[in-house]
DNA sequence: CCTAATTGGAACAACGATGTACCAGAAATG
DNA sequence: CATTTCTGGTACATCGTTGTTCCAATTAGG
């Protein structure tokens, strides 16, 4: 051991709070997302390079990819919680909560990806409860019961899921087939309501070889 | 180089179709389906493991790793295509025949979860229309627009999207979950009835602080 | 029972990804 | 302008996966 110097100069371990390593974080941050949500196992160094940041730097900021995924996931529940504070979930009815909420996420764009690849992000809801948003997402939809906007039957977990699907779907709709992404979102908005709206009256009495009812009760 | 001998003995290349080979590769690849159906990502190691085969067997059916994933993606063709012929898609409403299709395509089991990961799958719908199934989705969904039991705002790839969409909800629902099949398989019909389904008379007339219809229509 | 087919294990080479150490150059900060 | 901070490249060690080779043991089938 040498005196008490400060040590020779090899520590990264004080993070000072600089506005030009908040900035640098910041970049690699959303290249990283960027990237992850393109291709959920690109490799550091292309993260890196996608970031404009030597690996070196990367490893500097992120010690273990590991420290990486967690920052991410970190962004990605900020902007869901910011996403879900802005839909005003505990205003309206049950389904024109979920109307805005769809909305917002959607307008996440890339992040959507990403948390689709991210499974402590799609099992675990651990996010949505959390912070302060005041009406979750459960409770949202356990108010479209009462309202009479969401199907009884549809217990609050598969509705998110439901939810989460359609969202999935658009998405993947939008990259691949280039559709426009309004066009998207309104098929998403309308699929969400028929798929856990009340029953309304039974389909097509278009009269024709079969009803749906027979269907239904197989 | 010895005489005219047939080749001193290392020799995979000619392969007889004996009994015992194709146990062996059906062994490989339904454990390869089974692994992969958890892990997409999967060591060879592991899936051998499971393969209860040597490392080395699985190589010598399979040299590259690309070949298995080949070999795999042929058995999901093959079994998405006779669950689509088991639906006889022609017969009966639109919506009906996408009720058995779903019917049979959830009943594949493990395989969705492949069918979910393997990109070579869900991209390209490229096993649907082939083989003799007489009767494609984008056929059943056009027949169901003029059903009247399928609106026809819905493209056939969006009807496409969101039945996949709702079946993966609902198996890993029932993966994680551990709703029993039976009630998963309801709600996934009941919520494509309406997602797809025709627009019906709009929700809720139970009379709240908010009608769908200024949703639907900003 | 005897032969050929089939298998499984060990050992090895190659590869890419990850993580670490070091140092010189660039950038910011005073 | 001088100094601290920050960066980026090179080089290196490590690890897990993949693919290959060889051989001994097992198994199937005539």
């Amino acid at each position: 051991m040498t005196s008490a110097a400060p040590a020779p100069s090899a520590d990264t371990s004080p993070r000072p709070h600089t506005p030009v390593r908040s900035r640098t974080r910041k970049a690699i941050l959303e290249a990283a997302v960027a990237m992850l949500a393109t291709n959920p196992q690109a490799s550091l160094t292309e993260i890196a390079a996608a970031a404009a940041v030597g690996r070196t730097t990367l490893h500097r900021y992120f010690p273990e990819r590991t420290d990486l995924v967690a920052g991410i996931v970190e962004v990605c529940v900020e902007q869901l919680n910011q996403a879900a504070g802005r839909a005003r979930l505990a205003e309206g009815t049950g389904i024109s909560a979920l109307h805005r909420l769809c909305h917002e996420y959607f307008a996440l764009g890339d992040l959507l990806s990403v948390v689709f690849s991210e499974p402590q992000l799609s099992d675990e809801s651990s996010w949505q409860e959390d912070s302060g948003v005041g009406c979750s997402l459960s409770d949202t939809v356990r108010r479209g019961h009462s309202d009479g906007t969401i199907d009884s039957e549809m217990a609050p977990d598969w509705v998110e899921g439901v939810l989460w699907a359609l969202l999935y779907n658009g998405w993947s709709q939008q990259a691949k087939a280039g559709t426009p992404k309004l066009t998207v979102l309104r098929m998403i908005l309308r699929s969400l309501d028929g798929a856990v709206g009340p029953k309304a009256a039974l389909v097509g009495d278009s009269g024709m070889e079969g009803n749906g009812r027979s269907i239904l009760s197989s």
